[in-house]
DNA sequence: CCCAAGTTCTG
DNA sequence: AGAACTTGG
């Protein structure tokens, strides 16, 4: 690869008028007229507006291809429901493509890279095209992928097909990144330029020769998990031309009333559009100037309430515009805080609770019919998962993690990205998050949410005759009250399993603990003792910020890449965090109890509800191995119960292990072990994917990191 | 016109 | 929880 065309080209403080003709093809007709390309599809499912695709079907022959990896996403295997989505998306995908004039080529694969270098070789072809993403390892593949097929002398361009504005095109008025959303959405709103307008499909086609590359068939569930998938049709259509329809259903339909029907959980009045838009089956683009043509029609007639909508509506898009802005400017945010003083939160490390939570059985009427709605049909309206996320952090105080991770289980829509956003908004651990002493009440919540108790009502049949007086605190009605509903408390339902004073109480003590840690901490740092404060040396120490500082990513203090060139094309731009962060994680929590999950994490799911009772398997395999032993170990509170476990999550040792093939290992997942599933990744990628504890670093190896992450930048904030 | 109480919103 | 905003006396 010579050095003039590094892919990885930091542009800051560079412009619009380049930076516009990045996301569309009119820059690519220079192409040479019948070349071969590869179209790579990843998540970006649709044939409209789709600018890889487009540029393909400009240069000449295509050869459409999708790669199964899942290995390659480590901890992030996507859960059965999201496996079901791709697989049926993918095959809307197939025949789009083939009424078109060529088919999707599927591979599966444990090495992403060497498969595509093995595409090309097949088919002869010369060009690989694909469009962004943003997730950490993403980030990372692609850019190496980009280097090391250039290198062959591929020609390899990539484009924005996800987002509004790449992360590199929106900054401040000092071309900085924002750290706030506000500012950051309003900034998007009001560019000198506006998102590229969308693609049309490409009427036809050319094929490159695929005779020599034959697809492989792709296994997205097993015969247990195909009984429970056959439920998720009846709700879902996957595939662009669905989401499309879902997008216009929407826009023609409940958008105009958002504003005013947002409040509900149950009502269906949200767009549904989310798992759509995760696998990029529509393009926000679109959804975007359509909406935005509405709300100048509803402005023109006076609707106030409809243009409201409209701006609401597109706020959410905002988020998750913002949540891919987050993770490319810090792409440990789906595993660490980015407020830093948070890193010392002594996080409640107690299975008891969680499984509780993941049960539906907390004794929070509100955060129980969440949770069993969430494990019944994948689904939660937004109001909701605030709700359920917010009571596992703020009353349960368990590590925030735990929680996403489930999330990324269970939900249909589970993305990284969003899903990291949104967690750490509710833990408290962005600079504009909430406040972390705030505590939500369940039960205000359940009559501002739910009125009537009609969701409760739905999801928690043991509670269906309750009076709505009562519905939402159960433990306060009296007891001939119970008894006429036919409810035992402790019995038939729990009883609170925190109480919410108790929760206040417990959250101020931990807080202050969190403090003390941290100032313990940055005394060390400052009379350099290493190895002085047992525990609390495992959290990099930090320069005390304001409130508001957020975590300094690497990227900022190593040099930037190449800052004056210019980028060409759609270049991935890659933040520079490759080499350390990537190398290392200071891991503040310990990995899910997957072991835990695997024996035991049925919920009861209600029995009127038409959804069959789900098997642990695809649980056990998405989850990480948590052997507790390693847990009890790390602590020293062994003689307590469970329940009383606190530990600052820094001392213990975090360690992902392969899926187990049965449900249930006892295998310490840090020994030699290959592991059977993600053995190859796993090898390929120690470095990158190894689960280090801080003590295990080598002294050297700590200090740098301990520079470097104290470092302050004073362009931030 | 003011004040208090209530309501809504917060990424 | 607290600010900002609305409502009604």
């Amino acid at each position: 690869m010579t050095g003039g065309s590094s892919p990885a080209v930091a542009v800051h403080g560079q412009q619009s008028s380049s930076s516009r003709s990045s996301s569309n093809i009119s820059n690519i007709s220079s192409s040479t007229s019948s070349s071969r390309s590869i179209v790579w599809f990843r998540r970006d499912l649709r044939v409209e507006d789709n600018p890889a695709l487009a540029a393909g079907v400009r240069s000449g022959d295509v050869v459409a291809v999708f790669i199964w990896a899942p290995e390659e996403e480590g901890p992030f295997y996507p859960g059965r429901v999201s496996r079901w989505w791709l697989s049926q998306s993918l095959h809307h995908l197939d025949s789009s493509l083939r009424s078109l004039g060529t088919p999707l080529i599927t591979k599966r694969s444990f090495d992403t890279a060497s498969t595509l270098i093995d595409i090309v070789h097949s088919t002869g072809a010369s060009n690989l095209f694909f469009n962004h993403l943003y997730d950490p390892l993403s980030l990372v593949r692609d850019h190496r992928l980009k280097e090391s097929l250039s290198a062959q002398g591929v020609t390899v361009r990539s484009f924005n097909a996800d987002l509004l504005y790449e992360p590199w095109e929106v900054n401040d008025e000092n071309q900085c990144p924002f750290t706030t959303f506000a500012p950051f959405w309003n900034k998007c709103l009001s560019m000198p330029y506006d998102p590229a307008a969308p693609l049309l499909p490409p009427k036809r086609i050319s094929s490159g020769d695929v005779s020599k590359c034959p697809s492989d068939t792709l296994v997205f569930e097993d015969e247990l998990e195909k009984a429970s998938n056959a439920l998720l049709a009846r709700a879902w259509s996957p595939g662009w031309r669905n989401a499309d329809k879902a997008l216009m259903a929407f826009v023609n339909g409940p958008l105009i009333e958002y504003s005013v029907n947002r409040k509900k959980a149950d009502s269906a009045t949200t767009s549904l559009l989310s798992p759509h838009l995760h696998f990029g089956e529509v393009s926000v683009r679109k959804v975007f100037h359509l909406v935005r043509m509405k709300q100048l029609v509803w402005s023109n007639e006076g609707n106030k309430a409809g243009e409201e909508s409209v701006n609401l509506f597109l706020k959410s898009i905002g988020l998750r515009e913002y949540s891919r802005y987050l993770s490319f400017n810090h792409p440990c945010s789906h595993e660490r805080p980015l407020l830093t003083h948070l890193r010392f939160f002594p996080w409640v490390v107690d299975e008891n609770y969680f499984k509780s939570w993941r049960q539906g059985r907390t004794g929070y009427p509100l955060v129980d019919a969440g949770m069993r709605e969430l494990w019944a049909t994948g689904w939660l309206h937004d109001r909701i998962r605030v709700v359920v996320s917010s009571f596992f952090v703020k009353v349960l105080q368990l590590p925030w993690r735990w929680g996403m991770k489930y999330f990324w289980d269970t939900l249909l829509d589970a993305d990284l990205e969003s899903d990291a956003l949104g967690w750490q908004y509710i833990s408290g651990t962005l600079p504009d998050g909430r406040d972390f002493d705030r505590i939500d009440n369940p039960q205000f919540e359940g009559y501002k949410f739910d009125p009537n108790g009609e969701y409760v009502r739905r999801w928690l049949p043991e509670l269906a005759r309750l009076p709505t007086e009562w519905i939402h605190h159960p433990w306060n009605a009296p007891e001939s009250v119970l008894q006429a509903a036919g409810i035992e408390l402790g019995s038939n339902y729990p009883l609170p399993i925190v109480e919410i004073s108790a929760a206040k109480t417990r959250l101020q003590e931990a807080l202050a603990e969190m403090w003390q840690l941290e100032a313990a901490s940055r005394a060390v740092m400052e009379n350099g003792t290493e190895e002085g404060l047992g525990d609390s040396s495992d959290v990099p120490p930090i320069d005390f910020p304001q409130e508001t500082d957020m975590e300094i990513d690497r990227e900022r203090e190593l040099p930037r890449i190449n800052n004056t060139a210019v980028r060409r094309h759609a270049d991935q731009m890659v933040p520079s965090m490759t080499t350390i962060s990537s190398l290392i994680r200071v891991e503040e929590e310990v990995s899910v109890g997957a072991g835990n999950v695997a024996e035991d994490s049925r919920p009861e799911v209600p029995s009127n509800i038409n959804f069959e009772a789900d098997t642990h398997r695809e649980v056990a395999q998405a989850l990480p191995q948590f052997n507790p032993d390693i847990l009890r170990n790390a602590l020293h509170s062994t003689a307590e119960s469970a329940s009383t476990w606190t530990e600052r999550d820094g001392g213990l040792v975090p360690v992902w292990s392969p899926p187990p093939t049965s449900s249930r290992s006892e295998h310490y997942p840090d020994d030699d072990d290959p592991g059977i599933g993600n053995s190859g990744y796993l090898q390929r990628h120690s470095q990158s994917h190894q689960m280090l504890n801080w003590r295990q670093l080598s002294p050297s190896m700590r200090r740098s990191w301990e520079m470097e992450s104290t470092v302050q930048p004073n362009a931030i904030g």
